[in-house]
DNA sequence: TCACGTACTGACTACCAGTCGTTAAATAAT
DNA sequence: ATTATTTAACGACTGGTAGTCAGTACGTGA
């Protein structure tokens, strides 16, 4: 009898339709002013029974965040196996890191949660290990292409994959920081553009660890995907 | 008659006293946790009192953030003004915001509130504006040295100051939150020192933004600090 | 038809940011 | 010296929210 099936299924629909309730509400107000009665009503559902299905409005929220991971994570695996040279799937990784920013920036902002371990009081050891867990699924994609670059020869044989790695995210997350906040302020005020800006600093951090081969590989293929795209503009 | 003078006085004395008990409770809970009825009884008032001198509590918070933002003003400050060459006093600079993480971690901790504009509805407009304008002192310091890092043909022609300092920043405050949220993991698990891989970061910048010459005065002045330590330690 | 378990709920509690009418004390005016 | 006025502070209150719990409705299996 698929009846205890039918009843899981039906469970993790429920589960389903309360995060997309979530995500739109958090969306809308962020985490401080969305109200679990809100997203409760959505739902169609009475406050109480999302307690049924999340610990709390926290891991709620953290839950919805996982769902922008998994989006992050498949924009950079793509990005990882285009079969290009490896330093250059290295270059797309922040390319894809910056198109998910602009594609999804109600993600990257709920990152900010994430990284405040000050607010995580009322979040379940669990939902924790989840989250960390996914996190470093994450860093697999970035640390494993990095250490190809370094075993083809085209990185630098002293590189550390996830120094690298954090040194990479450290400069592109930074700088969409600074984007979500005041991009304009840049932009009009200082007369800089912050997107050049990350590539810049991607750049400068790649010519540290390429080897002189390494950098011709990179150039051949860039120049090759700026011809691919003239190209495909006829 | 000083007797406006004299209130006046009380006055600001109130409000640093106010900003005492909060930064104490701010730094003992995080700005969730803390409440301003506990912080009115640290301060020995009422909590409608505290209204009276700072208009919500996220604006009591910004200013337990500001104050540490005049730490880090004058910590950076010194470590532009050692009558090194500028290429060494810019790298001097991501060291003193080493320092000020280190001895200040809850102040730094602090800046993640303010990084997330999706919390700043209790935020006052007046409060806004005096945290964009201490921001500006900081990026001010940092901004002029590395002028005169071009200036003196230590720095390459073609970079931009501003953008130069938030490629700087950006590394450094990145590698410190990973610090700050679980410098164990990666010590431990990793064995990654997070600390090295920030200098190992700037570094690379640096690399891509000085001149020959610079690069000279730079290792100079290193070694010339090296040489200074070993006296001083005998 | 009845007993049982499961999914769900509305009413409730505890708590907290922020407000308001009032009080007490210091200062100014008479 | 006495009264009026301004100022600083406060306690009691409101509105709103996360999270709880006793109870209900309904599908399932006997």
């Amino acid at each position: 009898m698929g009846i205890t099936e039918r009843k899981e299924r039906e469970k993790e629909q429920r589960r389903e339709d309360i995060l997309d309730a979530a995500e739109r509400v958090f969306r809308d107000k962020g985490l401080a002013a969305a109200t679990m009665d809100e997203i409760a009503e959505h739902a169609e559902l009475g406050k109480s029974t999302l307690y049924l299905y999340y610990k709390s409005k926290e891991d709620l929220y953290l839950a919805v965040t996982m769902r922008g991971g998994e989006h992050l994570y498949e924009m950079l695996k793509a990005a990882a196996s285009t079969g290009e040279p490896s330093v250059k799937r290295v270059w797309n990784m922040g390319e894809a890191y910056l198109a998910y920013f602009n594609q999804y920036r109600h993600y990257f902002q709920m990152y900010y949660f994430l990284e405040n371990s000050q607010l995580h009081s009322q979040v379940s050891p669990e939902m924790s290990e989840l989250c960390a867990l996914a996190d470093q699924k994450i860093w697999g994609v970035v640390v494993s292409t990095i250490q190809e670059a370094i075993d083809e020869g085209l990185f630098e044989k002293d590189v550390v994959p996830i120094q690298a790695a954090v040194m990479f995210w450290s400069n592109c997350n930074g700088l969409m920081r600074q984007m979500d906040r005041q991009d304009a302020y840049w932009e009009k005020a200082l007369n800089i553009n912050l997107e050049e800006t990350m590539q810049k600093g991607n750049m400068l951090l790649m010519e540290g660890m390429m080897t002189q081969k390494g950098r011709l590989e990179f150039e051949k293929a860039m120049n090759q995907q700026q011809t691919n795209r003239e190209k495909e503009e006829t």
